[in-house]
DNA sequence: CAAACGCGGATAGAAAATGTCTGAGTTGAT
DNA sequence: ATCAACTCAGACATTTTCTATCCGCGTTTG
């Protein structure tokens, strides 16, 4: 039950991208959080197969958002990396040994799986309630405005 | 972001247990579920050393729940098996890179890890509102009231 | 054409989950 | 009291997953 640390990669770089001007290179995003170019290109991948940001090839290629970061929720990136599928599986335990379920009440999924899933919803109603925009208005209360004022530069001279 | 296929089986072990009038061996608990008996054993001991079940050695031994099971909810089981540390863990990569976030921010955390722990909060919630009872409850009117009577009586005679 | 960049697969190493084993301790019957 | 059977508990392998790296390929800019 524990998240994949490219998560917390995958959500610093799509603070980056909204407020960078043009595409940014994975080295960049690699050498501005101090982490593995390599291994960050793999989630930045996934996030290019969700269809959250664009890669432009070439010379001065890179990724970029495709929609505002108003219209990116912190859910879209988790699901990007961790996948979509249920953290809980019932592996519908109830058909086996001596007493087991009969066929007709395997149709809908157990209580144990309804509550599980009923948890994990409350969970995504929640992530999806946060978008990127609000995590970088968050980073400017905290660390003042000339955070981004200062990363906009250090992207562009770098 | 998966979840322990063991947490499936202690919640049906505890839903057993609500129904048994004296203690349960592991190797019958197996049995029922058609589980490897040594390995459930080792999350039935996870559930003992967390509280949630009191452990009877000897010639007649066996597992039986501590408490009622109105009192246990579906979190305290989850807990138990997966433990108590949250899904996402923030490796402070803002500290990282050349803009790197002075020591006086730092003491609070990110805005990233406070809607992940808002987010795990809501799932937790969710968790701690469905008793085992309540999954009991949720199993008689699954499978007919007749279920636990049958339980009962293979739990005494097999 | 050369340099920089993204993409995908192949390849190891580390960590965690899964599954099994043997021993210590307790209980009940003899 | 002795014995034997049954139990839990922790130590021990095995398998899968995550993490991380590397190289070759196609693309774009200059
Ligand atoms: S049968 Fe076990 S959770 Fe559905
Ligand atoms: S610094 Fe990355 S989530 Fe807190």
């Amino acid at each position: 039950m524990k998240m994949s640390a490219g998560v917390e990669w995958a959500v610093h770089c799509c603070v980056v991208l909204s407020q960078a001007d043009g595409p940014v290179p994975a080295q960049r995003l690699a050498d501005f959080h101090g982490v593995s170019r390599t291994y960050l290109a793999k989630h930045l991948q996934q996030l290019s197969r969700a269809g959250l940001v664009r890669s432009t090839e070439g010379r001065v290629g890179g990724y970029a958002l495709t929609r505002s970061a108003e219209e990116i929720s912190v859910l879209d990136v988790v699901l990007a990396i961790e996948g979509r599928e249920p953290a809980f599986r019932c592996t519908e335990i109830r058909q086996n040994g001596p007493l087991p379920a009969t066929g007709e009440v395997c149709r809908r999924p157990c209580g144990i799986a309804r509550a599980m899933y009923a948890a994990e919803d409350a969970w995504r109603a929640s992530l999806a309630a946060v978008s990127v925009a609000d995590l970088a208005t968050g980073v400017e209360e905290d660390t003042g405005a000339q955070t981004f004022v200062r990363l906009r530069g250090w992207l562009a001279t770098g």
